[in-house]
DNA sequence: AACAACTATCTATCTCCATAGATAGATGGT
DNA sequence: ACCATCTATCTATGGAGATAGATAGTTGTT
């Protein structure tokens, strides 16, 4: 049901077509959020379906079409709903720790190339959430500068703090991983793998 | 793939049965990969098919039968294989982060449940894993312990390693994930919900 | 006028996983 | 002898997501 209430959170901002969320999807929200455009479309058919959201049909072009979906009253009251909801843990399913409890079977390359693939995966995530923060700090983020347009200088800050504070803890997890795949390469240089 | 490794991995120890591996799963193991037993035996005999585990009729009782699996000479490759290969990462989808980016629309009450909530559960998982590693150092895990049985002093060690290191990993995200929850509380009760 | 690149949307297939529920024998205690 | 509980395995259904590929109109560039 995340993908749902991701979809609606955007659709708060303003209203937008399948293509528009399609594409936030792959860049801003898509750091905390990712869905193809597959499970995006008919995602949003189902929700227009339930009420949650409407849409309408707007010209594109000469011919053209597209579908523009605004959020209902039903829409956001679902929406809180779910965000005053307490969260439900998925049991824990992490293939990296899987890997990492059994390399005494792999090559000692092979588990070092693993701990520096890691420590490059979440250095490039690091990176893409700090340019994150930046835009939401001086308001370039186009998304949250249509969300806070005629807010108060509080309610903008408020707004603003939240989704810092989603992205720093982003960040704080990843740099964890980067000092545990650091003390993994130490580990593999002293114990070896297959003997 | 990851369920059919981490079925490899438990069956490097010792062979066993499909209900050896679901309790497994809900315990020790369980704690870093989860799985129902409706996923376990379809995937054996996938995996018996395949020919990467073996598996015998066993007797247990007067009239009962069990099916024994032991890991196969390709199913050691297989498992040794999928080590050396380089990970490949998800896209990020994280649901209490896509939350904490829009408490501005939740209950205060609601949102300081839900970081409370997020420390509890994280504690809870650490006190699992803290426990693991404890029956790992001191060699009182039976699977460890049937795992390094006849083997040197230094490969035991080797192997013990890797496990306590892979669970200190899950014991040092969930520590920032903590300290994340109380950030959180302290930027809830700064700056509120709804308005 | 041709063509690449982008906008916009849709369908199909497949794997993984969650959830629920069914069956049947074994074991241990009252 | 009865009953609860455990061992052992299986099937069915449905949602979520990955991947691939199809269609069609638009815009900008040689």
């Amino acid at each position: 049901m995340s993908l749902r209430n991701a979809l609606l959170a955007m659709l708060t901002s303003q209203p937008m077509t399948g293509y528009d969320v399609y594409k936030n999807f792959q860049t801003s929200v898509g750091y905390v959020w990712h869905a193809p455009d597959s499970q995006i479309y008919p995602e949003l058919r189902r929700m227009e379906q339930d009420g949650l959201i409407s849409g309408e049909t707007v010209p594109w072009g000469k011919r053209g079409t597209k579908k523009r979906y605004s959020i209902t009253d039903a829409g956001v009251e679902s929406f809180q709903e779910w965000l005053n909801t307490p969260p439900e843990y998925q049991r824990e399913r992490d293939p990296v720790r899987l890997r990492a409890a059994y390399l005494e079977w792999a090559e000692p390359a092979a588990s070092a190339d693993f701990f520096r693939a890691h420590i490059e995966y979440h250095s490039a995530r690091i990176a893409d959430w700090e340019e994150m923060i930046r835009t939401l700090r001086d308001h370039s983020n186009p998304t949250l500068a249509r969300r806070i347009e005629g807010k108060s200088d509080e309610e903008a800050e408020r707004i603003t703090a939240y989704k810092v504070f989603a992205y720093e803890g982003m960040i704080a997890r990843a740099e964890v991983e980067i000092a545990w795949a650091e003390k993994g390469l130490e580990l593999v240089e002293r114990l070896g793998g297959q003997s």
